[in-house]
DNA sequence: AATCCCGCCAACCGCATGACT
DNA sequence: TAGTCATGCGGTTGGCGGGAT
């Protein structure tokens, strides 16, 4: 009857990912793609079970994920669409490309909540303070799951939510989280920083195509060791004129080095990739990496996997 | 310099839901 | 149809780092 176990839970690690783990399932996702956590890792080679490693994936290894405080912009983003879906953060989290539901959660915790307070603003009913603590304890929880049709009802216009009726549908209403990505370059204040916990040379990518690297793993889970520059560029992925991007909005301590997290999302793969320059595209066209098959065939932004290989 | 306190956030836990046998 | 499992979600926790004393 049923499925088999999704895994054994003696002998399986917990706590805080190490370097070296993170590269096995950074190489093993990059490669396979993500399907059957529960088989991962397994194939990975993880002493992890397979929800551990999705949400390592899901929260901290997704090249596509920005990291760094969230910008004014996408915080007010959050406060418009908690005050119409509650603590729904998965809902919030689709609206805002690169972000993660866990990320949301702890931001609105311990940042837009004492935000909210000093404005005066109750974070649970997103009303002035005085009248929401005269509410009933009971109408201040979140919006029961049962019923979705019907988030709560905000005092506060909000100029995002009104275009999105229905939370759950992505599709029907005129708000598009990817129309956000764009426009979020011409917002002042858009947070790009991204810190990356592995650097790219390190990740080992299995396969006849992938040039070795010295897998110089360091037990510590943030130390990066020296490596050199433009490490892409040694394995004749890019045409040798092909212009690096200068790590202005990093805080890398190696201004020379090229991370795969240096762009905001795969959307700056793609604008590389779909480049009409003929040469570069018929540089990447001869791309066999499995890396750089996920990127040719590209990232899927609305569930945000990568195509099967 | 040592200790304490506090905020942040990665990761875990438990539950709900849907898929599978 | 019932039992079991995979996956996703939200709440919570615990470790770490930085500031205060």
């Amino acid at each position: 009857m049923g499925r088999q176990p999704c895994c054994e839970k003696v002998g399986l690690k917990k706590g805080p990912w190490t370097a070296e783990e993170d590269k096995k399932l950074i190489s093993f996702i990059l490669t396979n793609g993500q399907c059957c956590w529960r088989a991962v890792p397994k194939l990975a080679g993880l002493l992890r079970c397979g929800k551990s490693c999705r949400l390592r994936w899901t929260n901290y290894l997704r090249p596509d994920l920005k990291r760094g405080l969230l910008s004014e912009y996408e915080e007010q983003m959050v406060i418009d669409l908690h005050a119409q879906l509650g603590n729904r953060w998965s809902k919030i989290a689709s609206h805002l490309p690169g972000r993660t539901d866990n990320e949301i959660k702890n931001h609105w915790n311990t940042h837009i909540k004492k935000k909210l307070r000093k404005m005066g603003i109750d974070p649970l009913t997103h009303k002035p303070l005085s009248t929401a603590e005269e509410q009933p304890k009971e109408q201040k929880k979140q919006v029961p799951k049962v019923d979705k049709s019907k988030p709560p009802e905000t005092s506060s216009q909000s100029t995002i939510t009104k275009a999105k009726e229905e939370d759950t549908s992505m599709t029907s209403s005129s708000f598009d989280p990817m129309d956000m990505t764009m426009n979020n370059e011409n917002i002042d204040g858009f947070c790009t920083d991204e810190v990356p916990l592995i650097e790219p040379h390190e990740i080992l990518i299995p396969g006849p195509a992938a040039p070795s690297t010295s897998s110089s793993s360091s037990s510590s889970s943030s130390s990066s060791s020296a490596h050199s520059p433009n490490f892409l560029q040694q394995f004749h992925y890019f045409p040798a004129d092909f212009e690096w991007p200068s790590d202005n909005n990093t805080n890398k301590t190696d201004s020379n080095n090229l991370s795969l997290w240096d762009t905001d999302d795969f959307s700056g793969w793609d604008l590389l990739i779909n480049d009409d320059d003929s040469d570069t595209k018929l540089a990447l066209d001869s791309l066999s990496s499995p890396l750089f098959q996920c990127l040719r065939m590209g990232f899927d932004q609305d569930s945000w996997t990568y195509p099967l290989l």
